[in-house]
DNA sequence: CTAGGGTTAG
């Protein structure tokens, strides 16, 4: 008789492994048919084998959401696991068996299992709050909550930082403090949600307070507000809070491939040309592998901070490319009006069968459009949707423009703004302005810059862009005019314009107002030395002795 | 079970 268990259990755990070390989904319908039709296996061994297989079948990346369904609709009384394994299949799952928006899966049998009378566990919320987050339902979230609360799970670690995720992703930010305040079990990842949160909605005084309240941060802590402080237009203390993450003699907050992916863009932004050479050093001493995201990072760097070569030279050692990595080096070439050489890069992502996407034309267009070539440009656009189907998106007809309105072609260019399938944006007017600006259009010039104010009538540039039209045009009381307006709906300059350079590993700012650690006297001189050189070369000068 | 990443036009 024991022995008879003994060997029942033998069946079962070997079935149960089989189901663990299954990699298809062909070899798992094999063991299903073989756990329904055993007659050795008692029903509640089956049950639990079926369980197991429905989890796997519903989470591995080999499985099928579609078979799992089915597997899970033949379940005769399912459990509180077995719902969780549904539940959490369709949160994480976002192309399952309808990827379409139809419905929340996952909420759908939520109710279904509240009217089976299964009741959720600590498990099931997470999960629910995984699928209001990933479709931005806020207040479905906020109901999800309130179940959480009424079964008494609101004050679980899990449920509190899937919460607190939850509220700041869709921008709740007040309710995700809220949680975060009243947990009195928060770990770091309630630290890193809210933090997180903070950054998202550009609060980073806010998100910055709470990193230095941290006690005890990790990497993806540092790498957050890293990346936070690159797309909050603050690079350069992002390269400092890189640099403060290394003085830190931890495991937990070692520099990982995001955080040199993340810093290497915010060389790229600073043309911080030897930052990024370290960082290059750092890359290969530090052992981590140098993948094709880093590898891009790397073209990215190089290319905005002038290097033409040493971008090409990563990017020919680059063992993979996938189109993101074409499409850099591509733009990289376009940056530096290289555009026979970002067309011969084209034609060899072309042979090596990488599909170029609508970035990779956004670069070969602005290449175009910033060599002058516009017989090439009319031809790459058209290109694009005939041999690519990639239908020209609101920024290629902004090249396009770009590219006629420089060659002062306005007739054509207004004509293609006129066809647009989609309303023009600020760029593809800015892009007309220029060209007026450069060819004195003014009766145009005008026109367009009205309409630009008319677009984003806060916009402090468009305002200084219609003055200019007009002093090009010595039509100095419309100047005087437009100064008034200015004055009278009082569009004032948020943050005066400023640039960055990096000079021997130092980071500088400077703006028209000058900067402490900059002469510019000297600036000033060095420039039109460049200017008048230029004029000598046959370069192009305007009134303004400014060079196009 | 809960937190983080690279490319583009102006």
């Amino acid at each position: 008789m024991k022995e008879a268990q003994h060997l029942k259990n033998t069946l079962k755990n070997t079935i149960s492994s089989l189901v663990q070390e299954c990699r298809n989904m062909r070899e798992l319908k094999q063991i299903h048919t073989h756990i329904l039709t055993c007659p050795n296996l008692s029903n509640n061994d089956q049950h639990f084998l079926i369980t197991r297989l429905l989890y796997f079948c519903a989470i591995s990346d080999w499985g099928s959401l579609t078979y799992a369904a089915n597997v899970f609709r033949l379940i005769n009384n399912p459990n509180t696991s077995v719902y969780n394994i549904m539940i959490r299949a369709y949160a994480t799952k976002i192309n399952g068996v309808d990827n379409t928006n139809s419905s929340c899966r996952s909420l759908i049998l939520y109710k279904q299992m509240l009217c089976d009378g299964i009741a959720p566990d600590f498990l099931t919320f997470p999960f629910l709050v995984k699928e209001c987050t990933m479709r931005l339902e806020g207040d479905t979230g906020r109901s999800i909550h309130a179940h959480a609360i009424k079964f008494g799970f609101d004050n679980d670690v899990f449920v509190g930082n899937s919460l607190i995720s939850l509220y700041s992703v869709c921008g709740y930010l007040s309710c995700a403090r809220k949680m975060f305040d009243e947990m009195s079990n928060g770990d770091v990842i309630s630290w890193n949600s809210m933090i997180i949160g903070y950054l998202r909605r550009g609060e980073l005084g806010k998100a910055l307070e709470l990193f230095r309240r941290m006690k005890k941060r990790n990497v993806i802590t540092w790498n957050s507000i890293i990346v936070g402080f690159i797309q909050g237009g603050r690079p350069k203390e992002a390269l400092e809070f890189f640099h403060e993450m290394q003085m830190v003699r931890d495991e937990m907050v070692r520099p990982d491939k995001i955080t040199i992916a993340s810093v290497l863009s915010a060389c790229a932004y600073l043309g911080a040309i030897d930052h990024g050479k370290w960082v290059h050093g750092y890359l290969r001493r530090s052992g981590l592998e140098c993948d094709v995201v880093i590898g891009t990072a790397l073209v990215d760097m190089y290319g905005k901070c002038g290097c033409v070569e040493k971008a090409y030279e990563v990017f020919k050692d680059m063992p993979k490319r996938d189109t993101l990595a074409w499409t850099a080096m591509i733009s990289v070439f376009a940056l530096h009006g290289f555009c026979k050489e970002a067309f011969d890069l084209f034609e060899e992502m072309e042979t090596l069968g990488a599909k170029p996407n609508h970035v990779t034309f956004v670069g070969l267009l602005s290449a175009c459009a910033h060599s002058g070539l516009v017989e090439k440009g009319r031809w790459c656009f058209d290109m694009m949707r005939r041999a690519y189907s990639i239908e020209p998106q609101v920024y290629h007809y902004a090249c396009m423009v770009d590219a006629l309105a420089r060659a002062g072609l306005f007739g054509e260019a207004e004509e293609l703004i006129r066809g647009m399938p989609m309303e023009p944006d600020v760029f593809v007017w800015g892009a007309l302005l220029g060209g007026c600006q450069m060819h004195r259009n003014v009766e145009l010039g005008e026109r367009v810059a009205q309409h630009l104010i008319d677009l984003e009538p806060l916009n402090y540039a468009f305002y200084v862009n219609f003055c200019d039209v007009y002093a090009k045009a010595n039509r100095f009381d419309d100047v005087k005019r437009i100064r008034a307006l200015m004055k009278e709906k009082g569009i004032k300059k948020e943050v005066p314009g400023c640039s960055m350079i990096e000079v021997d590993g130092v980071v500088h700012e400077f703006s028209v107002r000058g900067s402490p650690d900059v002469l510019m006297e000297e600036v000033v001189c060095i420039l039109n030395g460049f200017s008048n050189m230029m004029k000598i070369e046959g370069f192009m000068l305007d009134h303004d002795r400014r060079i196009y």
